[in-house]
DNA sequence: CTGAAAGCGCTTACAG
DNA sequence: CTGAAAGCGCTTACAG
């Protein structure tokens, strides 16, 4: 844009660029640059003359041109399947929180169950020179969208995902233990004919979170001398609606089990409400139990599996920036940073993914049978 | 970075660059960039030749270059209170997908309550370079903010906001007669002693919505001769937290009424929490409605004033965007765009706020009192 | 319809 | 510790 003006698209703002600071502050525009973003080669006295000036001029960085120059885009990709569920939405709201505490814009991508944007995500170069690292959280990968993420060569992290990215952390809960020990505190109230409603492998959203949780349940059934009865695992979505269908199918299948087991939270809450509309009652009739500890399952009475999301989002983060940071400084984001000493001895992510806890939270939708 | 290599951070990826493209097709950069953004001064033939190029090399646009040279960013700031909220999620949801159908990202920023992040977001530049447009989810705006704003000279809109930005669009509903609406149903079932429970104008996230529906209450019990009862008047928190210590603190202060209107359905789901606690029955001892429609209020059996939410984030994107578009063209994303012709001529948003329809939705949580 | 060249606003070796 | 200058990879008047 020569002598840029006129016709062209009007950008306005406060127009301070890095040469206004350098002249006010009689230093170089490779000075400011070092100085606003803590470089340890620069003296104090420079320092803080750069500073008083950019703070003075209101200087903000041109994240643009400071990408361009830098090859860093201080941006994070993060990928989820549907922001409005709860596990989601809570992963998302720690890691935005650390995100930008750390600096790092985050560029949202929600998937929606649509493959179109999926591909367009993972197997195009969308994400290429356009961040500087990837959080796919819960995302199913087939070997083609391994294949394109692999091309891209960016650091990445995986959040409760079943596959594995070669050199991407993973961070995750024991999923097959969660469902055994849902299924088992099941049992120990004495139920026999407990019901599984879990994920539709067809979904588009699939992803192996569900099939861990139905192997947690077969395994706890098969401990106890019980063989899973086939009729009592519905299949449908992960959602409320996912479980008020599943249920009702249950339902209409025959002799009602005395008890759920739900693969989330949002399906217990579409079976509680099923169950209601075909007047059962809960627990009397059938005890139900999920897995997150939704912010609702304590409102409902609902007996779940907790785990832990947002410390999920907070370990994630970390691990997935602590290398990135060691890298290079960071750009001026409005604050000098602390200068850093060497780097931070503290981070061995192996290969082994990251196993968070989780933790049986008994309320009031789980009973003994009746028959007992 | 000259001669770039060594001990630079490597970037690695897809190294194909725009001279790549013009190279194997034959022309100048400026053509490849001219015919990858769909630009009517291309010949057919070239451009034909310039898309075959560039996607034999699976050619992706530098966006910082583009961003840089070009003086547009491509991309939205969406700001949002609490991506955890219903409402929020939901509109975050639709806008996602909107903006990324048009080509542009958004970089989210969940405030949290927190004053810091608020200020940092509106008040510094920190929008500033980096977003094309801002859009504002029933975020408070004090006179500092709107300065703040003003100054950045960004196009914007805001949704469900009780402040004003000169020259931004308004999406939202009509709070008060929601209210109304909320207020009469419980009315014309016979009630008198309604309660009200809503936002704390305290709260860090303080915003006019719980004001207007506060009035919108006032205004209905008002119309039926009664006069406000400020001990059935409990401030809180917009969430289900809030929703069970304020009905806590309304069953504290003496006889219960016999039916609450909750700002929110979050709030009403504490709400309703809270009765059960106390060992009252919804909606035979309380009727509860709330505002929203949220996802599990039908599975709570919830009567609400439904708003559409989804339909408000779309609305949003369109006003924000159609007068971005008849700007300049839009930077290539992967697909030629199809050529333009003669700007729109469909959108007149004046300066008044478009208001959306809300519904009064009954369900099994309102009732006649017990002793009419 | 197309190209040569300037320019967007930074960061980075390199030389001192 | 600091500066001059190249370069990051595009887009845009301008001239044809």
């Amino acid at each position: 844009m020569p002598g840029g003006d006129g016709a062209v698209v009007e950008r306005g703002n406060i127009v301070t660029r890095i040469d206004d600071v350098a002249r006010l502050a009689g230093v170089s525009t490779a000075t400011v640059s070092r100085a606003l973003r803590g470089l340890p080669t620069v003296s104090a006295a420079t320092r803080r003359r750069v500073l008083a000036a950019a703070e003075q001029l209101e200087y903000a960085v041109s994240p643009s041109a400071s990408r361009l120059a830098g090859g860093r885009t201080g941006t994070v990709a993060v990928v989820v399947p549907r922001i409005t569920r709860w596990f989601f939405g809570t992963v998302v709201e720690t890691v935005e929180d650390h995100l930008h505490q750390a600096g790092y814009d985050l560029l949202l991508y929600n998937l929606g169950g649509r493959e179109q944007i999926r591909q367009r995500v993972l197997r195009t170069a969308n994400l290429h020179k356009r961040v500087d690292a990837i959080m796919l959280v819960a995302t199913p990968l087939r070997p083609a969208d391994l294949t394109a993420l692999a091309r891209l060569e960016l650091p990445g992290i995986t959040i409760s995902s079943g596959s594995h990215v070669p050199g991407w952390p993973c961070v995750r809960i024991d999923d097959v233990a969660a469902a055994r020990t849902a299924t088992r505190h099941l049992l120990d109230l004495g139920h026999r004919r407990i019901a599984h409603i879990s994920g539709d492998p067809d979904d588009e959203l699939a992803f192996t979170t569900h099939l861990d949780r139905r192997r947690g349940y077969q395994e706890a059934l098969r401990a106890a001398g019980i063989d899973p009865d086939p009729s009592l695992d519905v299949e449908s979505q992960f959602t409320i609606d996912g479980g008020t269908r599943a249920t009702a199918e249950l339902l209409a299948r025959g002799e009602p089990p005395t008890a759920i087991f739900a693969a989330c939270d949002e399906m217990a809450m579409g079976a509680i409400s099923a169950l209601r509309d075909a007047g059962l009652r809960v627990p009397q009739d059938v005890s139900v139990i999920g897995v997150d500890d939704h912010d609702l399952a304590r409102v409902l009475g609902l007996s779940t599996i907790a785990q832990p999301a947002a410390e999920q989002g907070r370990l994630a983060v970390r691990l997935l920036l602590d290398p990135l940071r060691t890298r290079t400084a960071d750009p001026y984001a409005g604050q000098v940073p602390e200068q850093r000493g060497p780097d931070h001895p503290d981070d061995p992510p192996g290969q082994q993914p990251v196993i968070l806890p989780t933790r049986l939270v008994v309320r009031d939708s789980t009973a003994p049978p009746r028959a007992h």
